[in-house]
RNA sequence: GGCGGGUUGGCCGAGUGGCUUAGGCAAGGGCCUGCAAAGCCCUGUACGCGGGUUCGAUUCCCGCACCCGCCUCCA
């Protein structure tokens, strides 16, 4: 079976294959450095995440960009209130989105460009699509002109003449072209250009980039629904006027809601990943964004941080029995059939769980049962699975500290020595009272037939 | 007004023209345990409403209702 995809512009779910074979190049729309990241942004970096660890696992070699739009109005508005130079906030809140990023455990991209670092091929882009008759000057910006490409909406599936227009619309021959480059303000970050100093249009970022590092042409750009139309209508509209093919696939995830609504900070219902991290361990965020299928509007509440944590706990709890057992599997092994079947099924990813779901209960079976084989088997396919879905237990391990951790590591089977003496004299009086505080304290004991096992955490 | 998505059992969330109708969470019963925890087994018979096609529709078609997204910055 091969791998299909569900392409926003022909609308249909297709075979997918790479342009060049064994390379895939992947663009993903990346965010605008203004805040920190909420939710929605992670929802994007995640799903992108999977699919790329996917097309790896099928022996592609992933050749994935992820923009970092670093110059842009609310940018420039945001440092102004805080009184620090554009740059300066661009800075530390692409900080910020890397802590969440790798929090997450996303591989980082092949390349991460910003927009700043890529005038040039802006403004070389820009030049042909005025000499393609497709860019003018108004007053000191420069416009993309709609009316000049035909199969401007093909993306969107819009007819131009049902296109709203905008308030804003300034000196532009028609409201709906939009700004290739912007022409300076007092007080506003501006480069020289042949139309005279200014800073780019959001969209044209994009197109130049992609085109610096993959070329005309490549396989996958990715990014939010939201961003469909105008955003990447733009780019396609732009790239193609000038000449080059541009996507061959292009992917949207869907929205994170709030109580049925989009999240937006004008709502004020906004997520953030820092304070969610605050209450939750990053296995379960990431659980909770992988588990629902990426195209689906997902609806968020407090439940579905501890669902999520449940599930995982459970997958978690036989890979460290296991591992304990069999030792640590290694994490390459090949996926069962019906897990990369449903993979390949759009990245299937719900049905890819309910796969990982059985064989831990194959697993679970297997270890109480004593059958070394089967427990071996399926400990390699959920450590294969996990990976596969970045939520392999190890990836997450760290970031504690670790002079405590020590203590704790002395502390907890010292109590549990105690505990098992009681309990050997069927004092049960004291043992549970040692088990009751170790569970006040957070640790959970759990008597097997080869001893007590204890771990931190939360039971049933 | 234009374009697109959705409505599934207590909750989340897949999916399918019928066959053994995912999976998780929660609930009840059982096994195991000194009691627990973890694990395993069993139970619940859902597909917004009205038509149509069909031997048979939750699944296809038509209509309706409600919800959501985009059309302005947005993951």
């Amino acid at each position: 079976m091969t791998l299909r995809l569900y392409d926003t512009r022909r609308r249909v779910i297709e075979d997918f294959a790479p342009l060049n074979p064994g390379v895939v190049t992947m663009y993903v729309c990346g965010p605008t450095v203004q805040s920190a990241p909420h939710i929605g942004h992670v929802r994007s970096a995640v799903a992108f995440d999977v699919l790329r660890r996917w097309l790896t696992v099928c022996g592609y070699d992933v050749q994935h960009i992820r923009n970092v739009t670093d110059i842009d109005d609310k940018i420039i508005v945001n440092a102004q209130a805080q009184n620090v130079p554009w740059w300066a906030l661009a800075t530390s809140v692409t900080r910020l989105f890397h802590e969440a990023y790798a929090a997450l455990n996303c591989l980082p991209p092949t390349g991460e460009p910003r927009a700043t670092g890529h005038i040039g091929e802006m403004v070389a882009l820009i030049q042909r699509l005025f000499d393609g008759g497709h860019a003018y000057a108004a007053g000191t910006d420069v416009y993309f002109d709609v009316k000049s490409h035909p199969a401007y909406g093909e993306l969107s599936n819009q007819q131009l003449d049902d296109v709203q227009s905008s308030e804003d619309t300034g000196d532009k021959r028609d409201p709906r072209d939009f700004a290739l480059w912007k022409g300076t303000k007092p007080g506003e970050p501006s480069w020289e250009t042949p139309w005279g100093p200014g800073r780019p249009g959001w969209h044209i970022e994009c197109s130049a980039m992609v085109t610096r590092y993959f070329g005309p042409i490549f396989d996958i750009h990715g990014g939010g629904r939201d961003l469909v139309f105008p955003h990447h209508e733009n780019e396609l509209a732009q790239s193609c006027a000038a000449g080059d093919p541009f996507a061959r696939f292009w992917l949207h995830h869907g929205m994170i809601n709030i109580g049925g609504a989009k999240m937006s900070k004008s709502a004020g219902n906004s997520m953030f990943v820092p304070d969610l991290l605050a209450g939750y361990r990053p296995q379960a965020l990431r659980y909770s964004l992988v588990a629902p299928h990426y195209r689906s509007d997902s609806d968020w509440n407090d439940d579905v941080l501890d669902e999520a944590d449940a599930a995982y706990s459970r997958i978690e709890g036989f890979i460290t029995r296991a591992s304990a057992e069999y030792g640590e599997p290694a994490t390459d092994g090949p996926v069962p059939t019906a897990f990369a079947d449903a993979m390949n099924d759009d990245l299937g990813v719900p049905a890819g769980l309910g796969v990982l779901h059985d064989v831990v209960r194959r697993g679970n079976t297997a270890l109480a049962g004593g059958d070394e084989a089967a427990g071996r088997q399926a400990l390699a396919e959920v450590a294969a699975m996990t990976m596969t879905l970045g939520l392999w237990p190890g990836d997450f391990d760290g970031g504690n500290d670790s002079a405590l951790e020590k203590v704790v590591a002395e502390v907890v089977p010292a109590l549990l020595e105690a505990r098992q003496a009681a309990r050997e004299r069927k004092d049960y009086a004291e043992s549970d009272r040692i088990r009751d505080a170790l569970t006040a304290a957070g640790v959970v004991v759990e008597d097997t037939p080869q001893g007590p096992r204890w771990h931190v955490g939360t039971s049933g």
